[in-house]
DNA sequence: TGAGTGATCGTA
DNA sequence: ACGATCACTCAC
């Protein structure tokens, strides 16, 4: 079990989102420890992508974005569901990798909820924490893309951006 | 296919 | 202060 470090999330979305399929998350609790693999991704790709957060600039809600990559970014939708981010490339680049699925748990809202995450969880530097960690143990499934979900809204160009990536058999 | 749910943000 | 929006889920 190898720990990402910092550098691995200084990149392009574009790289890290399927990099990160296979990687493991260990949320560590005073009392126990559990780790999720992760199944898919979509990546969300600074102000030009039309489907990305950022696309209206900097506000209080997207600011995590504009870090240096390697810190959570959580929001609340739709009043119910928190949604896990990883935020990647350098400051000022808004940036986020969604967690859309964990193996056995599929859907944003779920893993989140399973997993005890919710807005504590924002800013968290991953390479640094005890509680929110991430792993490479040399599993290397193979990947597949798609377009990504939920984002009608995101024009033409970018709603059908192959921006999801996935586990396939 | 549509209701539930509340933080966020643009408009005043 | 108000209203529209929303990277979802579950039950019909």
């Amino acid at each position: 079990m190898q720990k990402l470090g910092a550098d691995f999330f200084t990149r392009d979305v574009l790289i890290v989102a399927p990099e990160l399929i296979g990687r493991i998350i260990q949320i560590k609790t005073d009392k126990k420890v559990e780790n999720f693999r992760i199944t898919e991704t979509e990546a969300y790709r600074g102000e030009e992508d039309l489907a990305c957060h950022a696309r209206k600039g900097k506000t209080s809600r997207t600011a995590p974005m504009y870090e240096t990559g390697g810190i959570l970014y959580i929001y609340l939708i739709y009043g119910m569901h928190w949604m896990l981010n990883i935020v990647t490339a350098e400051k000022n680049n808004p940036q986020a990798v969604l967690i859309r699925g964990v193996a056995q748990y599929n859907g944003p809202g779920k893993l989140t909820k399973r997993m005890g995450i919710n807005k504590k969880f924002n800013y968290l530097k991953i390479y640094d924490s005890e509680q929110f960690q991430l792993f490479d143990d040399g599993f290397s499934p193979n990947i597949a893309a798609g377009k990504r979900i939920g984002i009608d809204y995101a024009g033409e160009v970018y709603k059908n951006k192959a921006w999801r990536y996935f586990q396939s058999e």
